[in-house]
DNA sequence: GTCCTCCATGATATAACATAACATTTGCGC
DNA sequence: GCGCAAATGTTATGTTATATCATGGAGGAC
């Protein structure tokens, strides 16, 4: 394991112990598979990983685990390709931006301070109260971008 | 059928003429029903409603009208429901941003251009080369703003 | 300690979303 | 008419996600 996945795991630990919750063996380990592989993944790839790992592998199973890391700001969805990544900033308080290579599907999360005060801003000409922002770009990395 | 939707078909079909696209019935029926029913709609519910009009109603049949409409400007798919809106403002460039009501879910589609000019900046910040930015807010519409 | 409650997990089934692959038809230029 | 390209028809299957009910296990009340 990587250093900084150890770090993240145990930031994620700390901060599981002082808000009560339940920092299961399964929930654990699909985070440190989020944070090793560093990329996005599907439900079911996490799945075949699990059962690797020798954890049961019905659909829930993955499901369950990824809501509740989701929910508690370990990991994050990635609405264009139905699959999860590992935070890069757990913890913070936070508005995340992926950039999804369309060349080698790598996802990169970045701070998206700016463009949510402007999706409030548009927002609230229209009335409307923004909950949560979804803001995910496709294009090319800066590396296959270099390539072509 | 609104006075609104026969003005938006028409649009389409105008576009379609000068850029030698095919407007084809099951095409235009698809997008009428986005356009009447002004809400997201899944692959299916566009199904079961096709059907009813007298058209084939396996999911290819759906999913490539959507497909075209998607692909000309026509439609926009919104990520977070997997489901499809018809366009507000057809034909022109436009960069949009989408309003989901999670009491209500009308989706209320609105212009993004300072979002797009911000994720832009913060993908050149990370090297990244942004082609396609969605942007999708959950959050209380107006009205149902007011009731709560 | 025992019981109770709450939440997590186990297990089965199925719903919901989407595409692959190949056959057939249609429109159009030649 | 012939041949090509694009659209549609058709069957099948792949992929993503959830509903439902049973079981287990940690922690508090007594």
């Amino acid at each position: 394991m990587g250093i900084a996945v150890g770090k993240s795991i145990k930031e994620a630990e700390k901060y599981c112990k002082e808000n009560d919750l339940k920092f299961t063996p399964v929930r654990r380990k699909v985070l440190e598979i989020l944070l090793q592989k560093n990329k996005a993944l599907g439900a079911y790839e996490i799945l075949d990983l699990l059962r690797e790992a020798g954890f049961k592998n019905q659909p829930p199973v993955a499901y369950r685990a990824l809501d509740f890391l989701v929910k508690n700001g370990f990991a994050h969805k990635i609405e264009q390709l139905n699959s999860f990544v590992g935070c890069m900033h757990p913890g913070k308080d936070h508005s995340p931006a992926f950039m999804i290579c369309r060349n080698c599907d790598f996802v990169s999360e970045e701070e998206a301070i700016n463009p949510n005060f402007s999706v409030s801003k548009i927002a609230s000409k229209a009335g409307f109260k923004v909950e949560k922002a979804v803001i995910e770009a496709r294009g090319l990395c800066h590396s296959c971008a270099s390539m072509a």
